[in-house]
DNA sequence: CATGAATGAGGGTTCATTCAT
DNA sequence: TATGAATGAACCCTCATTCAT
């Protein structure tokens, strides 16, 4: 199994670097190996094709990225916590590495429409998350019964997604973690006044 | 005023056409300049560079899409009513005009960060008028007091963003306008019981 | 029509010499173009590819080579004359264009196969001058009527091609259109003594 | 001696399978050594380098095919007889071995001009043999005594070479053998009627 | 002897932009 | 204004060869 091979993390390491200091069009391969420490076949022995190091480097972080949400999820009992946690957890782990935050929400989106579908293939499984949040609320009567799911789960990840681009573009000049409360009183009450 | 001579909106057009059909990386100048019917070199006479159609592209389109709303929009008396009407044009004239749904959402994305940049900037009218919805709900008393006003926002344009682009990349299968009272109600009310 | 441009030629003349000084693998297309005093871009506005580079260089110089031949021999009125004048012109072509024998008889022939097909075709032509001599001479009853008639085409074309090359290979030391008489003996009537 | 090592064929052997297979260029090492069933590092233990491989390729096939036609001859006692075995011989080895046919008319031409100085290397004892044919005839009065040995050594090996090139790229749909006594004729008879 | 992971040099092609007409 | 032929910089990937084990 390449992946667990030591070079493999490398390579991988080196290309989110390389892509947050350069830019997803200015990253050729030969910087990623430069940065990596190794030559630039060796990408090629871990590696199909330069696409495939970046779909990579999404599969890899995403899935640790998920991983630690949903590990902190389960130990919540009631669904609006889980959502609190998500959103706390979500906005924590952009917040501590400042590297993945700039290629995923900046760089990465600059890739051609094939290699985003692949990307969104890799966030399916961070929408099922939502997803399974959103059900529980509604079995929980925490959330309400008559709403479309699908059109709950675009709102928050939408909204999630536009607050941490926000963030990032304003070259994280402010605390994005201390928002969370804020967001989650939002998606939980909405805009009205009772 | 080089905006009003008839060839600065024909390639502005063609560009449209030449990204929705094309995708951004391979949309050239000179196929822009083929469907405008002019020279390659005649581009250059009412536009600076590439960069500079693409971002003229997002400003007249972005610039009637605007418009059109805020028109819309001052019709109606309250904040409430309002944000729905803002929701339901800014769906349906991206459901009426095919070619500019794919461009906005999807292909002008893949730009690198300076375009983006200038594309926000672009943006920002809309996101005005969707701040002064809010300002006046929260006067009006239909809106809370204690909100975060930029998160609020954040929230909408994230929500709706993110709705569009789902749409599609689901090749626009369902109805997109038909989604608005839901996704209005959403946004007032959030996800809880009461 | 691009053949008639210019540059056209400039650029296949410089491919003859380029190859003929380099070697075909050592044959890059910026050397050509260096060579042709054009941008390498310009390449790619007569020529598809590199392969196409090539195969034209032989369609051009061949053509010519063919042409000559064809004319030269038109003025004979038997095949034994036509026959020796075919040889005296094949090896006085060569002989006389030092970068066109190398190229021909050595360089091209490292080519793949699919550009050696494309080679063969263009061949065809002479190979059919050769086959109308042999028919003529035939019915002219100076050549026996017994013959398989592509088998002595492979013979003659063999014959010669094999002459040129061990020529060009020992660098063109000795004179090549004085073995032309000797060949035509050969040819027509071979080893044995009656 | 390392040719007699059991691997040292195995590698040659190999060889010609994967160009026969692939054609010329796409023959790596490393798939010669994956169907030698070595490592490719194995490959440099019996080898000097690629090229080395296919000159040896030569050398060994080349060897037993001369020796073959060396022995047929001795059973001949005069030169006629002689040049007629060489020629069935030629085409019968090359008519039986479908994958040498293809790697040495046609892959092996593909090498660049060193190689093939090496390979011309390996033909000259087939070229004496040919040289002490025609000399023979001589001696004998069969053939003619105002020839140019050399021309005749080239238009009987260039025949020969022409005709199974042909057969080789009309993908051997004849048969070559059968053919033996017409170019025998050809060559010793030329074209003429008497 | 044997392995196979690692190396790193090398080139065809595209396309935004220019400028002489 | 308008043209379009010409420019030339920029980069991914392959594969023969090496060498530590």
């Amino acid at each position: 199994m390449k992946k667990n091979k030591p070079k493999y993390k490398l390579i991988i390491d080196a290309a989110v670097e390389v892509i947050a200091e350069n830019g997803y069009h200015a990253s050729q391969v030969s910087k990623i190996a430069k940065k990596a420490g190794v030559a630039d076949g060796t990408i090629y022995l871990y590696f199909k094709n330069k696409e495939d190091i970046l779909v990579s480097v999404f599969e890899e972080k995403m899935g640790q990225f998920i991983e630690q949400i949903a590990t902190a999820i389960d130990q919540k009992s009631n669904a609006n916590e889980k959502l609190l946690t998500l959103i706390e957890m979500h906005f924590s782990q952009l917040a501590k590495d400042h590297h993945l935050a700039i290629v995923t929400q900046l760089e990465l989106r600059q890739s051609n429409i094939d290699l985003r579908l692949q990307i969104n293939k890799v966030l399916k499984p961070y929408l099922m998350v939502i997803d399974s949040i959103i059900n529980e609320g509604i079995e929980q009567n925490i959330f309400r019964d008559d709403l479309n799911k699908k059109l709950v789960r675009q709102m928050i990840f939408g909204t999630l997604d536009e607050t941490v681009t926000n963030w990032v573009m304003k070259e994280e000049k402010y605390e994005l973690v201390s928002l969370a409360p804020s967001v989650h009183a939002l998606i939980t009450n909405g805009l009205s006044t009772r």
